[in-house]
DNA sequence: ATAATATATGAACAAATATTCATATATACA
DNA sequence: TGTATATATGAATATTTGTTCATATATTAT
């Protein structure tokens, strides 16, 4: 009755082996498939999508953006925490007030590509 | 999700009025904003990340991404709802079987542009 | 030095999410 | 008709996540 036993939790049956082995062999390292998988998890959020639009039309400090999502100052800086973390956004420093920029070019392609998808059924 | 809440929250000065609502007044629609939101968020999970790389290489039915993946058929099956919800993929039955595709290129153009990102540092 | 302001952060809580488990549906075959 | 197989799905649970609240840090002005 039981073919193979070697993946505990696949509970039916290989239908195509060959694939399934080729495609195993071509996955991504863990490590990109975590950084990539975190760095579209802090895409998905429409806070912080927000925030990157802004960000793509000026450099913004976070009293703006507060201002701006009428957000409390606390819960913007969490998020640009989130976005520094996954360098889609940096910042300079003049006195006391913190400006914020898209880190790189990136960004607004995968913006825009995300956008064409939605827009596009 | 996100939740609105009605009391305003800013709590520090605006420091740059004008750009502020220069950008306020170019925000993308709120519909448009959630579809983005849903479908970055669909690609910020590792399986499902490992889903769609799998697809991108060949259409495969549940059973073959549960071996590869060595989960649960219920979980992947869940997992793909998510990728229909979002059109990300597709699927035709022969059979008792479900064949999976992606559904269109903008996915491995999102893909590809994000694997530069992280790999870009 | 003190006060005021801009931002950051830890803890707590509520909401969202991924997986498991049990079960339902659909198809094929004897 | 039955049984077996492939997939889907609702409910429950455990984990993750976004925001709030209180407070800390850093900078400027007095």
């Amino acid at each position: 009755m039981n073919k193979k036993k070697e993946t505990p939790h696949c509970d039916c049956n290989v239908i195509h082996n060959d694939i399934v082995e080729r495609v195993r062999s071509e996955m991504p390292a863990p490590d990109h498939l975590y950084d990539l998988s975190e760095l579209f998890k802090s895409l998905g959020d429409q806070t912080r999508l927000k925030i990157l639009f802004a960000l793509s039309m000026n450099e913004m400090c976070v009293c703006d953006i507060a201002a701006l999502l009428d957000m409390s100052q606390s819960a913007i800086s969490h998020q640009l925490r989130v976005l520094r973390n996954v360098r889609l956004v940096r910042y300079h420093k003049v006195g006391k007030v913190v400006y914020y920029t898209l880190d790189d070019q990136h960004v607004n392609e995968i913006f825009r590509q995300g956008l064409d998808h939605v827009e596009h059924q």
